[in-house]
RNA sequence: GUGGAUGUGGCGUAGUUGGUUAACGCGCCAGUUUGUGGCACUGGAGAUCGUGGGUUCGAGUCCCAUCUUCCACCCCA
């Protein structure tokens, strides 16, 4: 039998409803700010993650599908949504549309990593980029906008967490700092904080080796050595969010696995499964890596299924057949598929489709827990008359033969 | 890439130290019921026991390999 690939997934249409509330809450809450959809390619040439996400990060090294299409092309599935708006930014010019230029998406992304609690291979990704301004202002909306997403679809238990770090020519002093702190006791390392020392000690923070955790201890702190610039910007961040009433923790750890992150970084981590459920930052130098001119933005993203797993208990209602239609012969079925076809104007009917007895009929009716019921018999198409059935409460009512009056019985009914 | 657990009809499970046509519940389909569903009863469809090897007269049961799923590490949303 042929299953589905690894680290894949099937929505059934028992489920689907509740993506959709998740992505129609999603709609409304950046359009509100004022985000316009954008859709992009699933696949791009390789060497757009290669350079704008980072050739040394874990993503563009292990996690990325990439193979050679047959020119001979290297293509890959896109791991994550930036790098592909930033070039679409870039190579349609959008640079010319009114400045910034904010938009959201929804897509699927692919890493090829192996799987776990909340980590799929093929994952949906919700989120928004702001391309054109270096304000703080913009970081504070980006966090805002999040923030109320996750408001609306009742997700509180979850923790914002900040920090900056900070701008190339500060972060350059600071892993000087920090890698002459480290150099130290570096023998004494985890062989991985070894390799990481030259390549990016930042992550060396990030090590839960205990032994690193405890050699880590009192180590110099990116935010003690921010420029004027990348300070001020951050004092100005966390006293707009606490004007703001939103609360968050400032957490030096916090480091982002894509290296073009810039300034300010945050996420929203789960409190129950500890995983990050949306993440975002400023990354100011991206545009310009990737040939654009130079060009501040800010942007985050937002796992779909972390979100869903938060809100599983959540059961919202799904949608119901308002009205079936059965017949006792099939030569009413015609009159049936009439009154069928007004009504789906307002209402959701079903009639039989697999010339089934009556009998079958009803039982299939109450199964899906129709609302209503409408019997079309010889005697009614006879006398334009029909019995509609409230199915939940027995009740019934004689009705003409037409849509008006068996719409008027339904809203009755109600 | 590393480590642990798992796999029997669509779903949830049973299957005794290896022994005849793999069992049960739910679900699905039909009938009892050519004029009203839920209840009940009767019948039916549906499983090469994840896959491939091996041991054996004989394997769902034992051995090896492999894959999936789940969980953890790494990393990330």
């Amino acid at each position: 039998m042929i299953q589905k690939a690894k680290g894949t997934k099937d929505i059934l249409a028992d489920e689907s409803y509740r993506w959709q509330l998740i992505e129609e809450a999603a709609q409304e809450t950046f359009e509100n700010f004022g985000l316009k959809e954008i859709r992009i390619p699933t696949f791009e040439y390789t060497e757009l993650f290669e350079r704008g996400v980072g050739d040394t990060t874990d993503v563009v090294q292990k996690e990325m599908y990439t193979f050679n299409d047959k020119a001979g092309r290297s293509i890959t599935l896109r791991p994550e949504g930036t790098a592909g708006i930033v070039r679409a930014y870039i190579e349609n010019g959008l640079f010319s549309k009114p400045s910034p230029y904010k938009v959201w998406y929804k897509m699927p992304m692919f890493r090829y990593e192996n799987v776990q609690k909340g980590r799929y291979r093929e994952f949906n990704q919700i989120g928004c980029e702001i391309i054109g301004t270096s304000s703080y202002l913009a970081d504070i909306e980006a966090i805002n906008i999040a923030n109320t997403f996750l408001k609306k679809i009742s997700i509180e238990d979850v923790k914002l967490k900040i920090n900056s770090i900070g701008c190339p020519t500060c972060r350059k002093k600071y892993q000087e700092v920090l890698k002459e702190f480290v150099n130290e006791n570096i023998n004494m390392y985890c062989s991985t904080c070894k390799s990481r020392l030259d390549k990016n000690p930042m992550r060396i923070l990030d090590c839960k080796e205990e032994k690193c955790k405890k050699l880590n201890k009192g180590a110099p702190v990116i935010l003690d050595y921010l420029c004027e610039e990348c300070k001020e910007h951050f004092e100005n961040v966390k006293n707009m969010l606490k004007q703001l009433n939103i609360n968050y923790d400032v957490d030096s750890g916090i480091v982002r696995g894509l290296d073009y992150y810039t300034k300010t970084v945050f996420e929203f981590i789960s409190q129950k499964d500890g995983y990050t459920v949306l993440a975002g930052g400023r990354y100011d130098g991206l545009i310009k890596e990737l040939d654009g001119a130079d060009t501040p933005a800010v942007g985050f993203a937002a796992g779909e299924e972390r979100l869903l797993s938060l809100i599983e208990e959540k059961q919202p209602e799904d949608f119901k057949t308002e009205l079936y239609i059965a017949t006792m012969e099939q030569n009413q079925m015609k009159k049936a598929l009439e009154i069928a076809e007004t009504l789906r104007k307002y209402i959701v009917v079903e009639t039989d489709i697999c010339s089934r007895s009556f009998n079958a009929q009803l039982k299939y009716a109450n199964k899906i827990g129709a609302e209503n019921l409408l019997v079309i018999g010889e005697e009614e198409i006879k006398n334009n008359t029909a019995k509609i059935k409230n199915m939940k409460t027995g009740e019934e009512k004689t009705v003409e033969l037409n849509a008006d009056s068996i719409f008027d019985s339904i809203i009755e009914f109600e």
